[in-house]
DNA sequence: TATTGCCATTCCATAATACGGACCGCACTT
DNA sequence: AAGTGCGGTCCGTATTATGGAATGGCAATA
């Protein structure tokens, strides 16, 4: 399972810093992870992950992304890279712009939204007015983000309109937990002995990618952010970029999502941040208590815990 | 449900005879495929499939899919199905459904459409207007088809509103080349030896889930195709359900799409047929043209200024 | 209560598979 | 002409996936 993660990263740093596009967003946000492999299954680890990346890259790029270029953010070899996107293109998901020969979503990936749209997670559709609320409220952009195994995952985003706008996260992206307001929010919900597993698991991901965040000063964020009763994210992924986040308890599946807001420092401050935790612990509340109602509407009636499907509707 | 028809263990084939209809659509047409491998990445390949087999079978099934149906549809042993699955789950694409165990398609497969549905493919976009104008004149449901591979798949479905409807064919559905009237269209466009090429690659899956249709068959209605100008498929894959296609040449791509109607013989036969094919074959032209018109739009200029997603729906 | 089947899950020896460093040829720049 | 960065390919190696068989659990059946 090593990898010499220590020799290539730092060069692909410097090169960064200096070439520094404007829509770097996910330069320093996104990374490959190889974690939670359990049993065997790490090329299909690496070729999904490597298609959400091509998803988010090529959201900025609309010409499509080249494979020097997801090589290099995923920090993986293009030998391998281009494996997988060849395997990803003859199946339909990824496309092949032709006199570019660069790479973007094709249509089985969104094929496979619609097919997975057709029932949208009650989660997203019921957290949904409160992230309008919110960022109405707040004119700041606002996110619900949710658990993935180590990882969290931006699902929503609702601008704000305010004179502020906040790049630093978009739906799609994908963090090790603990890294951004959101994932922070749900890291430390977990229990301690998950907490510490989720900082082993992502040990080596997290000093490749984010070196300022050791276990330790994760360790310590957490436990602000069990004291403070909300996270706070003065600026650890992005600098400038602040932002507070709230969880939220998913009835059955435990405190899995979190609402967050992203700004600057300013207007996360002082009296605006305790109002803005207030409005936003409301909300999550409202949505955890209708996820709860229609768990029951779902779960009573005739069915059993084993609901069998006796109807054939077509 | 249907479930008699698969307490057969292995032999798919026999049910097929039996069961087949509307709602087993999937029974029918679906199964994987490792073909056109190339250079290393089945297990990619096997992944995805399932994983598109999974969106498939889900959507007719709203309490989601066991993995016993999933095993048996696809053709693969249990444990490797187990394997992939949780795989897909640990990363989101998949989800299991807690008290019962089932799966059904993921979160992030829902994000991965949203991305790719950003810039959708012109080929759909300017294929819909067609779509829907042949299925309120035809009064039977219309389908869009597009090359994947030595498969095809359903890309779009519009509903005529006669009083017959087909089941036989949903969008996402794949199927290997030559195998529903819009995949015989396209199979029957290629060249010679590409269809060869295809025979051969797809022989292993003709032979365990379409035995009727053997290579001489399939060579016999490619032909016929060719001679005819347009697709008929009698009631080859399901029994009963016709339907005619024409080929759609897509610029810069070739004849990878086809637009077809499905219905039932009586409605596809003589004059009826003829008027059809002839309002499909304009159909098919129109959106070569517009597409032809919309590759020069981009081509030319400095394409709008890479458009940073302003607006958020929801 | 005992039985039977179905289903998900785990195991493990084997062999097939993915891996990635090195290399190639091309197009465009200096 | 030399340089640079790109996408793509090769190929020996060892890591990886594989799937048949066995296990355990759950329900409906006898």
């Amino acid at each position: 399972m090593r990898e010499d993660a220590t020799s290539d990263p730092l060069e692909t740093v410097r090169d960064r810093g200096q070439i520094t596009r404007r829509s770097a967003t996910w330069n320093i946000v996104h990374a490959m992870d190889e974690s939670a492999a359990g049993s065997g299954a790490q090329s299909i680890h690496r070729a999904l992950t490597l298609l959400n990346l091509l998803g988010v890259m090529a959201r900025d790029r609309p010409d499509g992304v080249t494979l020097a270029d997801l090589a290099h953010v995923s920090g993986r070899p293009k030998a391998s890279v281009h494996r997988v996107l060849n395997a990803l293109v003859q199946l339909g998901y990824a496309e092949r712009i032709e006199p570019s020969g660069r790479y973007r979503l094709g249509l089985q990936s969104q094929i496979l939204g619609e097919l997975a749209g057709e029932r949208t997670d009650p989660l997203l559709r019921l957290a949904s007015p409160s992230l309008v609320r919110i960022a109405e409220l707040s004119e700041d952009t606002t996110f619900l983000t949710v658990r993935q195994g180590s990882f969290s995952l931006c699902a929503r985003r609702e601008e704000g309109f305010g004179e502020i706008r906040n790049n630093a996260l978009a739906v799609g992206d994908r963090h090790p937990l603990g890294v951004g307001a959101g994932s922070l929010a749900i890291l430390a919900a977990l229990e301690d002995a998950e907490v510490e597993h989720v900082i082993e698991v992502n040990g080596e991901i997290m000093s490749r990618r984010y070196p300022r965040i050791s276990a330790d000063v994760l360790r310590g964020i957490v436990d602000r952010t069990r004291r403070d009763g909300y996270a706070l994210n003065e600026g650890l992924v992005a600098p400038g970029s602040w932002a507070v986040a709230v969880i939220i308890n998913v009835p059955g599946r435990g405190p899995t999502a979190a609402l967050s807001v992203a700004s600057i420092e300013p207007r996360l401050s002082g009296a605006r941040r305790d109002e803005l935790v207030a409005v936003m612990k409301k909300e999550a509340s409202v949505i955890e208590a209708s996820l709860a109602n229609q768990q029951h509407d779902e779960g009573a009636g005739p069915v059993s815990p084993r609901a069998q499907a006796p109807r054939r509707t077509s």
